[in-house]
DNA sequence: ATGAGTGCAAAGGCTTTGCATTAGG
DNA sequence: CCTAATGCAAAGCCTTTGCACTCAT
């Protein structure tokens, strides 16, 4: 999810607050994982957000990943391999959804057009309503075969 | 996914039919498996299998997931715990999707009306294509709250 | 007979935790 | 100051693997 270099301020804001709000403090630690996740091209595994960034010890970033999934500021997203992955919270960024290579196991980000996006998430309240479910987001991720693994 | 009785030979046929094409056998214990499967609301996890069937050994059941995924016959589903979670693969019931709830993990299933699943379908093959992306299948999962939890 | 399948136990590998130390507010 | 955060190492826990035995065809 690369952004503008506008919105970069912006992001360490929201995170800085939603970290103060559930009484977590804003760290060095923290910010540069949330700085490589700004400039990943979709979700990245812990290995890749410990190479990428650098000083980042691994104990310390699964508990960071912890409390900054908890705080709202990141989201596991949950593919098909060992390692998880994580990408910023959509409230930082935007609505979007996944394209997962089942070959390499890479993801990409993709958005579904906002017509479809509302009549699907329509149906879906319609769906959760008829089992009592009371629905908090949906997820949709395409898998398939990437460009280079075709 | 539960299923009429007409259905449960059918099932089974297909089960060992898929199996003897990758060169496998349908044993007592894969039988075993997939009637828990057939039994289950939804997909369930590998603790929840070995307590609902008898007789199933936990390497072994390991083992014959994986020999039962590779032949298509289930299929694993991802949601966010530690626990992997198995149930029969759409070619042997229907295409579907699922609840999950958030708080007790535990996941049902539900269909979305046909027409929606088409239109989604459809842009989905236009945002494969944009970005060059060979789609195989999709998978869409409702979050949030079930009725025990809520 | 001959290779697939099984059971038991041990090993793997991602993730979590204990504990002493450091640092943010 | 005082609690959250950090680093290092060790432990946990789901899952996989080695190996000898059994069973199906």
């Amino acid at each position: 999810m690369s952004m503008l270099t506008d919105d970069l301020d912006a992001i360490h804001s929201q995170a800085a607050e939603l970290l103060r709000d559930g009484g977590h403090r804003y760290t060095a630690a923290r910010r540069r994982i949330v700085a490589a996740l700004i400039g990943a091209e979709g979700p990245i595994t812990i290995p890749q957000l410990l190479t990428i960034a650098d000083h980042l010890v691994q104990s310390s970033t699964y508990r960071n990943l912890s409390v900054l999934e908890e705080a709202g500021v990141v989201a596991r997203v949950i593919t098909r391999e060992d390692h998880a992955r994580y990408e910023l919270d959509e409230r930082l960024t935007r609505h979007h959804h996944h394209l997962i290579c089942t070959d390499c196991g890479e993801v990409l980000d993709f958005e579904l057009s906002p017509s479809l996006e509302a009549s699907l998430d329509q149906e879906l309240q319609r769906a959760g309503q008829a089992v009592m479910f009371r629905i908090e987001h949906h997820r949709l991720d395409l898998l398939g075969t990437c460009m280079g693994c075709s």
